[in-house]
DNA sequence: AACTATTTATAAGA
DNA sequence: TTCTTATAAATAGTT
């Protein structure tokens, strides 16, 4: 309508570096516009070729997005089973380049260690005292604790227990998994 | 150097309309160019904000293509960690709608049951026989369990221990919860 | 896979 | 945050 008045006001988009931004000001609105491009490709990219995809973002301020379809936790659920049977062939980094190699290699290594440990360890339970806590041969004392005697707060205590046991077996195995490279 | 030789030799881009390619071959084109596409936006996104995006994608065929920085499955973990604690606040389905409704009002209604639950607990806690398995107060037997002592095949059977508790633990808390709306 | 006319995304400014 | 505008970047159709 009114052309003719309107002035120049913006000297137009400008080309960046893709490098981190400094100005938080600047990071924030970034962050805000190509997060919503990046879920509108996504949806689009679903509807076109009719594809399952899940997107999780976690903001500069670890806020939780996430954009899914059919749903993230059902594609999440299917990547987790996937990534069980499937060596990982199509997956890139952040740098966009395939990290099928050291991984792939790794995993076979890590198969091999986990079947020779095995062996090792079924002897050595053979001979264990078996006053111990025995959770060999998926036979766990715990699985007999009476959960259905607890409330809520106690559950929820039990499940960070839980939690924390098993941050620190992953540490463990990650011990483990580093001195077997060595 | 040619420009004058050159033909024109393509009419350019076309819009399309959003809605499933019915062409096989095109739908393959299309989804292998988007994908890359999607993969570049997530990239630089994660670059320019230094914030932590996964991306997972099921090709028509079922494949799995993924992306992630640092890494899908640390996404992934943070992702499942989250859910159990944060409202789900900012998550969008496939259409680009907030889906905050439900799920929102349930989170509120459970933490007053949580809180309510609480107080009860604390003083039946204080009656209890202390001979049980106390796990009051966050202090857990099992912390001490020493973690050191095992292998990488009793670990893994740990954790798969561990597992199977947490599914009965939420099974509770699900029977509970369900319950307490009735 | 490469090309290019166009559409789409977006950086900067208000 | 939301709008505008000039420009950069992505990509549909074609070879």
């Amino acid at each position: 309508m009114k052309d003719i008045e309107m002035k120049k006001t913006s000297m137009g988009r400008k080309k960046i570096e893709i490098s981190k931004i400094k100005l938080k000001k600047h990071l924030q609105v970034t962050f805000s516009k190509r997060r919503g491009g990046l879920f509108k490709k996504a949806s689009e990219l679903c509807i076109l070729c009719g594809v399952e995809i899940a997107v999780i973002v976690f903001s500069p301020a670890g806020k939780l997005f996430s954009f899914g379809h059919s749903s993230v936790n059902s594609i999440v659920d299917r990547f987790l089973a996937s990534q069980n049977f499937d060596p990982p062939l199509h997956n890139v980094d952040g740098n966009g380049f395939p990290h099928v190699n050291m991984q792939q290699k790794k995993y076979i290594e890590i198969l091999n260690q986990l079947e020779a440990e095995k062996r090792r360890e079924e002897k050595l339970a053979q001979s264990r005292n078996t006053g111990d806590q025995d959770f060999v041969h998926g036979q766990c004392w715990w699985n007999s604790i009476a959960i259905d005697d607890f409330g809520l707060y106690e559950l929820e205590q039990l499940k960070s227990s839980l939690e924390g046991l098993k941050e620190k077996i992953n540490k463990r195995v990650d011990e483990l998994l580093m001195e077997a490279f060595l």
